[in-house]
DNA sequence: AAAATGACGGTGT
DNA sequence: TACACCGCCATTT
């Protein structure tokens, strides 16, 4: 396992929870860059671990659908993604609450 | 090695 | 919502 840019991403994907999703930027910063997010949906693009990879999981940093080459596109995508219990508003998706969560934020242990 | 490419992110009209 | 521009970055050719 090189530890390349690419493969990193690709890690991080595949490690996306089913009913949930991550913005190109945040897989991005997980990998190393956060300004690379256009990097990494160039790299989903050839996708060469899927369906390891859950490219489909991946949505814009407003939960936007973008992309997919996959068949049907767009909307299959959409599709997909509800199928496995993400939100959808409109065209965007809830990232309120199908937002991937790697660490949780630190919770208050002693509140008042 | 340099240039071209794109499934982004952000701002403005 | 649509469209145009620009900045940024890794991969590919």
């Amino acid at each position: 396992m090189l530890a390349t840019f690419k493969n990193r991403v690709y890690q991080v994907v595949a490690q996306i929870p089913k009913g949930k999703v991550a913005t190109y930027g945040q897989i991005a910063k997980l990998a190393g860059n956060k300004k690379a997010a256009r990097a990494v949906g160039a790299l989903m693009k050839n996708n060469p671990y899927a369906p390891k990879v859950a490219c489909h999981r991946v949505v814009g940093f407003d939960g936007r659908l973008t992309g997919y080459s996959g068949q049907g596109g767009i909307t299959k995508k959409k599709q997909w993604l509800i199928s496995e219990g993400v939100i959808f508003k409109k065209e965007k998706v809830d990232l309120e609450k199908c937002l991937w969560r790697q660490k949780y934020n630190k919770i208050k242990t002693n509140n008042f």
